[in-house]
DNA sequence: TTGTTTTCTTAACCTAGTTCAAGGTTTTAG
DNA sequence: CTAAAACCTTGAACTAGGTTAAGAAAACAA
């Protein structure tokens, strides 16, 4: 088990003494997915949230006619996981995919409760976590209602690069909302004159 | 100061004595906000978080072009601020305005943080706040990107018909991510062939 | 009470993004 | 090495929703 990368993550935020860290480290499981596996499949209940040690991730939706719909990716020290799902206990919509061959470490939701008894700072850490996601939820939604198909795939580069390496086109497409090929088109249009 | 509603909120989440209830109540402040007042300006550090006792505000950023569009919605029994802002201490993008003559109670960041310090519940408190209004926005971008208009506005009407008692159609449509003629035109199809 | 502002509707025309279809390229599995 | 699968591009026809404009109705301030 790779756990350089998440102590380095938790130590973000919150700072553990010899004992905390053992404990910590005795709450996860590690886990190897393959590229195009499913991590969590929509219609289960999400029983754990997931830190990405390597490789990446999405999240995603399917809506009544079939389109998937990408909600969020996660790489390498982000944490994902179907959050309605994990706080209510109930069957989700979510689905989590593997984009590349990719280690993960899990933290199961009994162990995460436990770990707020026996170390209440990961309150503190989890709520910071939280607090950031939001943030980048309520931005996304802000650029979905504020900027054109264009703007926000150069928004996206910007900002994910490191998320093209990973992700295919029509992936990328769902993500920011459009057509795999309205943002092909986009593409061309911005190859031939660039800005 | 009417603090028995947001005592109600908090009692949803943790339990306090009355030592710490106190404590709690004696980091509040009370505010009364005209209709069409703002509570909260863009470019300004967003320096507390603010329980609704009654009346409605609501969130909302100004794009480039000078268009308004309404990140949330807070009612009676909600928490509203500039999440953004709040933990960076920058200067936000939010603008919040009351959409009635409203009572707010404010928790200073600083008070926030001392609460932290001094009845650690609140961490979880907070917490479990904030995973709620992440699952709220991760709800609304499945919808911006799986539903039509038509459809969005039944389920907000479903999900949120307290909030068409205060805002105008076009503060609506707004929230929607159409324009005002759109969900005019929505409407009339609608009351001609009604679901 | 009356002028002003805000709100809502309707209609004609417009456009960003979709749909459908087809062909070409790259990746992958066996 | 090769067939199949996944991926990407382009173009023509289409549509959900936007824009502009104008008028009616309601709410509000003086």
């Amino acid at each position: 088990m790779n756990t350089e990368l998440i102590l380095k993550n938790v130590s973000k935020h919150i700072t553990l003494n010899d004992a905390e860290r053992q404990f910590f480290l005795s709450m996860l499981e590690s886990r190897f997915i393959k590229r195009k596996e499913l991590h969590l499949k929509e219609g289960e209940v999400c029983k754990h949230s997931t830190f990405i040690v390597s490789g990446a991730l999405k999240g995603f939706t399917i809506d009544k006619q079939g389109i998937e719909h990408v909600i969020n990716f996660a790489i390498k020290d982000w944490w994902i996981g179907d959050m309605y799902s994990l706080i209510s206990q109930q069957p989700g919509i979510l689905n989590i995919e593997a984009l590349a061959d990719s280690e993960v470490l899990m933290l199961s939701r009994e162990n995460q409760h436990l770990l707020y008894e026996k170390v209440p700072k990961f309150e503190r850490f989890f709520r910071i976590i939280v607090e950031n996601s939001l943030v980048a939820s309520q931005q996304r939604l802000i650029n979905n209602l504020s900027l054109t198909a264009e703007e926000r795939y150069l928004e996206f580069m910007k900002k994910y690069s490191s998320i093209l390496e990973y992700a295919p086109l029509h992936t990328i497409a769902s993500y920011l909302g459009i057509t795999p090929e309205f943002l092909s088109k986009i593409r061309g249009r911005m190859a031939r004159k660039p800005a």
